[in-house]
DNA sequence: GCGACAG
DNA sequence: ATCTTGTCGC
């Protein structure tokens, strides 16, 4: 698919000062309110899908339901691997990967301009033209409010989610540990955030738990661009199939490793 | 100076 | 993120 907003293209080169200045138009530009081309009630995905897109060859497939896609990445020394799996109705209709160097190292805050790029060229790659992308990172639950999610969301005009696994800024208004499934509290932002205080950027999310013994901790999930912060934890849960990764971030996380195999 | 920090 | 065996439990 196209960039849409080429001024966003997040370049490894710029200063720091720079990023961060750049970050701060991203999340001018972003939309946290719902702005979707789909009903998020209609969206479910009840069981696990199958990791191969046989799902291509289903019949009885519904072509109007919402196109789906998770993103994710492995590495290989000093590249990356960018995979997405587009699922629709609950089968996978497309696989696409791209290889690319990585030219930074990690800085937390700064990560879309390590990872931003070649997760675009994966997405120059797919040909289904996605409803929905769902990141492996956070989206607003970010210092200047312009996680990865929101920072190619908006780069794409594609509404977008983040899902991380540990918390980058803000606080949650509920300690988060042994919590049941289907648990949620707010994420508000504070004197860390560049947002007014207590404005409810994400959201952690209890996507699975163990019946004893050892625990899961949540996810924590933020919009990243065109979705509501309610509206995110809703259709990471309607997502969620029994894992704890809602099922287009598993499906991507697996393929990246696979793809990554055919590389070393 | 200290602490905190997505992938 | 990545380096990695065994091991506990349904």
């Amino acid at each position: 698919m196209l960039l849409a907003r080429p001024e966003f293209r997040p370049d490894p080169a710029l200063s720091r000062a720079e990023m961060e200045s750049l970050q701060r138009e991203i999340a001018d530009a972003a939309t946290f309110a719902d702005d979707l081309p789909f009903d998020p009630d209609a969206v479910g995905v009840d069981d696990p899908v199958e990791a191969d897109a046989s799902g291509t060859e289903r019949l009885g497939a519904n072509s109007d339901a919402p196109v789906i896609v998770g993103v994710d990445q492995a590495f290989l020394d000093e590249r990356a691997v960018s995979a997405i799996v587009a699922v629709q109705d609950g089968a996978v209709i497309e696989r696409t990967h791209a290889v690319t160097p990585l030219s930074i190292p990690y800085v937390p805050g700064l990560l879309a301009f390590r990872e931003g790029g070649p997760i675009l060229a994966a997405f120059e790659e797919l040909s289904v033209e996605p409803d929905l992308a769902v990141f492996d990172g956070s989206g607003r639950i970010h210092f200047r409010q312009a996680g990865i999610a929101t920072h190619v969301g908006v780069a794409l005009d594609l509404p977008s989610v983040g899902v991380a696994k540990r918390l980058l800024c803000g606080e949650p208004v509920e300690p988060v540990d042994d919590r049941p499934a289907g648990w949620s509290t707010p994420i508000e932002a504070g004197p860390d955030v560049e947002a007014p205080e207590w404005t409810t950027i994400g959201h952690a999310y209890q996507s699975r738990q163990w019946d004893r013994d050892q625990s899961i901790n949540p996810l924590y999930v933020s919009p990243g661009h065109r979705v509501s912060a309610a509206t995110t934890r809703d259709l990471v849960d309607a997502l969620s199939a029994g894992y704890k990764l809602p099922e287009p971030t598993r499906l991507a996380d697996r393929y990246a490793d696979d793809a990554k195999a055919e590389y070393e």
